[in-house]
RNA sequence: GUGGGUGUAGCUCAGCUGGUCAGAGCGCCAGGUUGUGGCCCUGGAGGUCGUGGGUUCAAGUCCCAUCACUCACCCCA
């Protein structure tokens, strides 16, 4: 396919042709009225950011930080980086603007591209998208609760009702490190059956011990303590609430203390919401709390909550449930034969179309025949013929394209009808 | 980074055990209708069989390498 010359898109990236993009419009207008509904403001950061902020948001002990960004150095000797995730930016952008000293909570969402270094598989990419929402000052469950209650709106909105959501508490900095040393002191003796990067997890991450798919190490973590049950008091108690929140809504969750997720910010609630439709990145979204992260970022304390969902997920989902949306009809095709006619043909389509019609015309120099085989496949209501003889009597020939009736009339009488029609 | 699968016209794919295997359907273009759509009929354009080596008298068809796609591990959205 490829020999000389023709480049393909670079690996784990996909173009959105036209007949794809009417999806994503389908997908962006649906989020865009449920964050309306619940008053978050877009906010559109840049698509990369100084390295810094997301090593020290995201946490160097990460995969993602680690291993999958795209970093380099610019011409001036800064090392960049593309933005990896959308929260790192957001609260960097919060900060700079000074949006923290104003009226809270900030609440804000975001759309768009984030990057990855990775093996692209089924859900995966390099490029991808994400849509997301922060809502910064407030400790309220019930902004945790309405963070889980969003994405999950969303989905149902779009079509998309074959998922579940998992939430866990992870604890906050009073009571995780306990926690971890208790996990830890159990594994202690066993640490050498770990696999090897549970053996490196040990030391450096125990919390994602808990999350190895590995089957011998599952068996080994079995009895371990639960995270939920050593929680102290205040996260204990936010957590209860957030799932009594969820009650109220109706919203079913199951519990899942083995949910960690994989960015260090996270603290108490963190959720995902998944669906069996996805191959093995079964994730359509997920979040949580960040309480640390504005103060690590250089802010004041200020916690924060938030999630993110996978767009191109949601799409492949949404994909098995709804047919693609039809391109929108043409009002017209303005069919034409000789000079003069294609000369009038040109200047109504041009004025039409100020008017808001969509107006289609021929630049191949086509049969009469074949225009009306391409107003047929775009969809035409009527195709408006203008030929040597309607050219020079000043009219044209109107074919309904349903009806298959034609008739004379003056262009103008045309237009009328058509604005009439459109509404 | 590690493994498995795949790679033939724009698209979806046939091509068995190496020797008319370079094909079909759809799509596209044109004609049947010297100014008229959807159906139908006819014709046409379009392919270094991913790429590079090798084995062989002969290779889409076997071997090796490489690239790409894909799925899984890992990790997550």
């Amino acid at each position: 396919m490829v020999f000389l010359g023709i480049i393909t898109a670079p690996r784990g990236t996909a173009d959105i042709l036209p007949a794809d993009a009417r999806r994503w419009h389908e997908l962006e207008e649906a989020a865009r009225a449920v964050f309306d509904a619940y008053g978050y403001g877009e906010i559109r950061t840049p698509i990369f950011e100084h390295t810094e902020l997301f090593q020290r948001g995201i946490g160097e002990a990460t995969d993602v930080v680690d291993k999958e960004m795209y970093t380099f150095m610019d011409r001036g000797d800064r090392s960049l980086t593309l933005r990896p995730e959308g929260t790192a930016g957001v609260v960097r952008a919060v900060l700079e603007h000074n949006m923290d000293k104003g009226a809270l909570p900030v609440k804000l969402y975001y759309m768009g591209p984030m990057f990855r270094y990775e093996r692209p598989q089924a859900g995966r990419a390099r490029q991808f998208h994400q849509v997301g929402a922060e809502c910064l000052g407030t400790m309220d469950p019930a902004a945790d609760a309405e963070m889980i209650r969003m994405p999950a709106t969303l989905l149902k909105r779009v079509g998309v009702t074959n998922f579940e959501v998992l939430i866990n508490s992870i604890g906050c900095p009073r009571c995780r490190p306990a926690y971890v040393e208790r996990l830890r002191a159990h594994l202690a003796d066993r640490r050498e059956q770990l696999c090897a990067s549970c053996r490196e997890r040990y030391d450096r991450n125990p919390l994602r011990l808990l999350d190895c798919k590995r089957e011998s190490c599952r068996r080994l973590t079995e009895d371990v303590p639960q995270l939920v049950d050593s929680l102290c008091d205040g996260c204990a108690s936010h957590f209860q609430q957030v799932r009594a929140y969820l009650d109220d809504f109706g919203l079913p969750y199951r519990l899942a203390p083995r949910l960690v997720r994989g960015l260090d910010y996270y603290t108490k609630t963190v959720f995902e919401l998944v669906s069996s439709d996805l191959g093995a990145q079964d994730a359509l979204g997920g979040g949580g709390r960040y309480d640390g992260l504005v103060e690590t970022l250089g802010g004041p304390p200020m916690p924060g909550v938030g999630f993110a969902a996978g767009m191109e997920r949601i799409l492949l989902v949404m994909a098995k449930y709804r047919p693609a949306p039809a391109p929108k009809p043409v009002d017209a095709m303005i069919a034409h034969h000789g000079a003069a006619g294609r000369r009038i043909a040109v200047r109504l389509a041009g004025e039409w179309r100020d008017a808001g019609l969509r107006v289609e015309i021929d630049y191949m120099d086509r049969s009469l025949r074949a225009q009306m085989k391409q107003a047929d496949r775009l969809g035409a209501r009527l195709v408006v013929i203008i030929g040597e003889d309607e050219a020079s009597r000043g009219v044209v020939r109107v074919r309904d394209m349903a009806t298959g009736e034609e008739r004379e009339m003056r262009a103008e009488e045309v237009f009328q009808s058509l604005m009439q029609k459109g509404g």
